[in-house]
DNA sequence: TTGCGTTATATTTTATTTTATATAACGCAA
DNA sequence: TTGCGTTATATAAAATAAAATATAACGCAA
């Protein structure tokens, strides 16, 4: 590789104790069960399996003080998932963290040459 | 989980393209050859294996317009590797960012409160 | 009451990543 | 010239992670 091109980028995320609860993944999930009422469509949306963001949604539901999705199974269209209050709250103040650190990046940017 | 105590972490990298090519681990490997001498000592240090810490400046090397280690093996102690001038300014520079990125995350934690 | 599609969970299989092992090349020092 | 410890590389084994499969529970609608 000559002369490249260097780009600076980076991720945020919250962690509670020294584990790691939300990030950008999540929060897209969190985004997409939203919009669609559904941990399965959501999961095919982003080409993870089921179990994959069943798991995710858990991990979050039992870390955060109160549940960001609540889910039911049975009856019309076989079951559904709804984004809770707080979890919209969350995810609006993860995205207002997300667009700061994009600030951030394109400052410190500016005179990246290695 | 009740009454979490939430924190705000991050990261910030270097990529080529859309590939990765420096981060945090691979600055605190740089630092460490440049105490050592040595790639071995280098990864026995951060727990890896040789290969992989070698993997990791081979990748380096190649991505980068010029050499931020250079190695040679044989001689007295059996080989010895060198970060270069330019590999010391590299290490710089990210240190530095680093830095702006963990005042960054102070800012932005003073009222994260989910 | 039967079927539907989803949630929820366990188990098995597959794929990927990491680690371990082996070996050659090398140049200095004893 | 022999041994040493490292670089450099390939291969095999082990450990993890991911994906696939299977199945029960559920409640509405037909």
């Amino acid at each position: 590789m000559s002369d490249p091109i260097f780009k600076l980028n980076g991720r945020v995320w919250i962690e509670t104790g020294d584990e790691k609860v939300l990030g950008h993944g999540r929060v897209e999930l969190l985004g997409r069960i939203q919009a669609s009422g559904s941990i399965r469509q959501a999961a095919l949306q982003m080409k993870m399996s089921y179990k994959q963001a069943w798991d995710m949604v858990n991990h979050m539901n039992e870390h955060f003080g109160q549940p960001l999705v609540v889910s039911h199974r049975g009856g019309k269209g076989g079951g559904k998932a709804v984004v809770t209050e707080y979890g919209v709250r969350v995810i609006t103040r993860f995205h207002l963290l997300h667009q700061k650190l994009q600030e951030f990046l394109k400052e410190n940017s500016t005179d990246l040459i290695l």
